[in-house]
DNA sequence: AGTCTATTTTAGCTTATCCTAAATTAGATG
DNA sequence: CATCTAATTTAGGATAAGCTAAAATAGACT
């Protein structure tokens, strides 16, 4: 094995290294949410918005679903596996409440 | 837990997003070495690679040592840890050998 | 078709960061 | 002390990436 094989093997981990990002996957861990819904949760533009989810899902963090005039976005447990620990230790813990949290309303 | 609080606990996740210090944590898992031993191993200055050293240091993922003329760096396991699951999911498996399997000798 | 809403895409600016080259510090040795 | 080697630090240049603003696309509805 090269020292370049060590090196990028397709780097989710430079996706999820972005605080942005891993706010839009907190959002929509365990919650469907359109585009437009996800970009009211920032002060950033729409647009801006878009750009990082193209990037999530591109990786094979998040999937749509096209519904009518939107795009509903959920975060893709499978492909996010393998960086789950590392999140929950980032998050703490109880990564599958964090949207709820963000939210404000307890179970 | 606001939105904030998600985004950024520090970073660690982005010092371990850039090949280039991956690269650097490869090769001292499991063998000490100099600084310039390090820098031997890549096409950047030795400068360029004392820049990246002393990031993973203050961030706790390696270790210094100092002796005579040379600081002698190795990988923190300790601080490192909540990431190794990470790291072994990007190199494949058995992280413990990877350095040995990237200067070519293998056990 | 025309329009309205939802979303994506493009162009360009700005900030962050990896790198080089040169200057500086630290320790060993004559 | 002078000097040599090892390493760090600083200043500056180039590239990458997130953002804004505006233009383009997609679907629903009249």
């Amino acid at each position: 094995m090269g020292l370049e094989a060590v090196a990028a093997p397709m780097d989710t981990l430079a996706i999820l290294a972005k605080p942005r990002r891993r706010q839009i996957l907190a959002l929509i861990w365990d919650q469907e949410l359109a585009a437009g819904e996800i970009a009211g949760n920032f002060d950033i533009t729409f647009g801006a918005v878009s750009q990082q989810l193209k990037v999530l899902r591109e990786a094979d963090l998040i999937t749509v679903r096209k519904d009518g005039n939107h795009r509903r976005y959920r975060v893709n447990k499978q492909g996010i596996a393998p960086y789950r620990a590392v999140l929950e230790a980032m998050w703490t813990s109880t990564l599958d409440h964090i949207a709820a949290a963000v939210e404000g309303d307890e179970t």
